[in-house]
DNA sequence: TGCCAGCGCGCG
DNA sequence: AAAGCGCGCGCTGGCA
């Protein structure tokens, strides 16, 4: 039996007590629910009767398989209730994943794909809309969602939230034929993708995918240390050095009245009136001086002397770091961990996403607030050059694939091409070009080889590059570069005009949708998701490492080439950091010739109590 | 106040 | 004919 399962729920924060209060399954014959009461004043305490707990269980026990459309979240929602799920995950499908596989391009949303293919309308959620916000209205002393509640404290008021659609739990009746709704909808297209997963020969990496699903549960549950004292810290110098630097700004100037540099016109007056620079750019609406990235930082180049420009500059940067911090404390649980959603089809190829919050951005100057908790160390894996490394291997040239073989450095191979002279003279001073050019030939150098292989055709690699003649004299030595660029746009033409499906294949067989009005992109999607796919596999065989395994290491984040493992400190040891430094280059080497990890060690940095 | 779009910026 | 990719999130300002 086929069980498609949904959770209602009070809020997606199951970490800080959103719970489900509506659970509705459909086996394509009969459809289920069992209704939980919502306390009206306190919205994550629900009860359900003992018979329907149970009866919940033993149907999840009993089916054969467990279809979600969004698996994770339905299953930590579960989970954080009090159902058993752990042994449920070998039966687990979910229509996210599959759709995917299909459609990497596409929404993956479910009203949307099953009115697509199977012309199934939202009336249910449309009807449940107006009832909410009715609802929502007339019942203002219930504990209704809000900005700041208790049970999503990551949400704030500035975001876009909609909060009406944390109350459905107002309205029970409507939500019981819109939760039914939703479980036939997975049902159905349950069939339909599976059907076409099977004709296009994608079960294996529908799989893999799959598999992953899992691992990142795991991810989230562990959750990711901060310092949370450190932090606050952080934040408090922050503010302070803010007020610092307009106070600076102030005597620098003699600036007087309001001034928050965040305000376009507080900017404007503040650069054009009170330091009286020379606008160099304008508006193409009103011709007023320009305030956008590119000309504030002209005006800054330009007036290099101008002190408050600096000041204004660190102003600027320190805004940016209080909000990231500020928005990692409000996510923080009590255990001083982070449990951010690990979203599988978060991207157009291969790659995850990190939500609420987003764990893959963090400003490198803040890193060191991140780290092991007492006890633990953390192991930071990195897949070296690897977008680079595909690339090269992909493109086949014989010099480049040379210079991967034998460790050598691609960049500098093109560097040589580049500049030859600045190449020759640093060779005869014994001066190695990329310590002497660190910063700029051949950081610029490095800068243009990545937007070649993200597409970049002649203008726009000649400007990254900083160098006119760069793109056609790279063409000319390695004529394999522009004919790969080329090659993997005409494989997506091929795959429309035979399969009516423009797609380029990665490494790993998946197949990734390019949009036939952005034939550019062909190239990147295919590289990048080509190294999405390897990082995957390196996930699951890591997971399945005997050392990391008997070890009770616990993979805690990913982003997009580096892998962080946390691992108790009296379980650390080098033959645990070379068995997982060896599951992770395997998954390259499934598919390139050469493949290497580095790693760093992590320590608490933390004074002992 | 809510909603939306545009922009800028952090990471890879 | 021309085209540098992928994300999430906070802020601002316009609009209802």
């Amino acid at each position: 039996m086929i069980l498609a399962v949904d959770t209602e729920t009070t809020g997606t924060d199951y970490w800080h007590g959103c719970r489900p209060f509506l659970i509705t399954m459909c086996d394509g014959q009969h459809n289920y629910h069992f209704q939980g009461t919502v306390d009206p004043y306190d919205r994550g305490s629900i009860t359900y009767t003992q018979e329907d707990k149970k009866e919940i269980q033993r149907l999840l026990d009993e089916a054969q398989v467990l279809l979600f459309h969004n698996s994770k979240f339905d299953l930590h929602m579960l989970e954080e209730y009090g159902f058993k799920i752990n042994h449920l995950w070998p039966k687990i499908q979910d229509t996210i994943i599959a759709h995917h596989c299909l459609s990497s391009g596409e929404s993956h949303a479910l009203k949307y794909l099953a009115f697509k293919y199977m012309d199934y309308d939202n009336k249910d959620e449309e009807l449940l809309e107006v009832a909410v916000k009715q609802a929502r209205i007339s019942n203002k002393d219930f504990d209704i969602a809000r900005a700041g509640h208790h049970t999503f404290p990551g949400l704030s008021a500035g975001e876009r939230i909609k909060w009406w659609k944390m109350d459905y739990w107002l309205c029970p009746e409507e939500c019981i034929t819109y939760g039914l709704s939703d479980v036939e909808r997975t049902w159905g297209l349950w069939s339909i993708f599976y059907a076409a997963l099977t004709d296009l020969d994608l079960i294996h990496q529908y799989k893999v995918r799959m598999q992953l699903v899992q691992i990142a549960y795991k991810m989230e549950k562990v959750g990711y240390h901060i310092y949370t004292e450190d932090i606050k810290d952080e934040i408090a110098y922050l503010k302070d050095l803010q007020e610092g630097l307009i106070v600076q700004i102030r005597k620098e100037t003699g600036l007087v009245g309001d001034f928050d540099p965040n305000k376009p016109e507080h900017l404007s007056r503040f650069l054009f009136n009170v330091l009286e620079l020379t606008p160099t750019q304008f508006t193409e609406a009103r011709g007023t001086p320009s305030l956008a990235k590119g000309a504030i930082e002209e005006l800054i180049r330009e007036n290099e002397t101008v002190k408050a420009l600096q000041l204004f500059q660190r102003y600027k940067i320190a805004g940016t770091q209080i909000g990231y911090l500020n928005s990692y404390l409000k996510w923080t649980c009590a255990n001083d961990r982070i449990h951010s959603n690990v979203f599988i089809t978060g991207t157009r190829e291969t790659r995850q996403a990190y939500r609420d919050p987003n764990l893959q951005n963090i400003d490198k100057r803040l890193r060191h607030l991140f780290g092991p908790d007492n006890g633990y160390v953390w192991l930071d894996f990195d897949l070296v050059n690897i977008e680079l490394r595909i690339w090269v291997y992909q493109v086949g040239n014989k010099e480049l694939v040379a210079a991967f073989n034998k460790g050598e450095s691609v960049h500098l191979l093109i560097a040589k091409q580049l500049y030859p002279t600045e190449y020759a003279a640093c060779e005869a001073s014994n001066t190695p070009f990329n310590k002497r050019y660190k910063d700029t030939l051949y950081q610029w150098v490095k800068n243009g080889n990545f937007a070649i292989i993200y597409g970049a055709t002649e203008r726009k690699a000649d400007e990254t590059y900083r160098l006119k003649g760069a793109y056609s004299l790279i063409a000319k030595r390695f004529p394999e570069v522009p004919a790969y660029t080329t090659s993997v746009i005409q494989e997506m033409w091929d795959n429309f005009e035979e399969y009516h499906w423009p797609h380029v294949t990665c490494l790993g067989g998946y197949k990734l949708d390019v949009p036939t009005d952005e034939p550019f992109v062909a190239c990147n999607y295919k590289i990048q998701g080509s190294a999405g796919w390897i990082i995957g596999e390196a996930m699951v065989n890591v997971t399945k490492d005997p050392m990391y395994l008997s070890s009770n290491a616990k993979l805690i984040q990913q982003v997009h080439d580096s892998l962080v493992i946390e691992v108790k400190e009296e379980n650390h040891s080098q033959e645990l950091v070379d068995s997982i430094k060896k599951s992770i280059e395997a998954a390259g080497l499934k598919y390139i010739p050469t493949c290497e990890a580095s790693y760093e060690i992590i320590k608490n940095t933390q004074v002992p109590f």
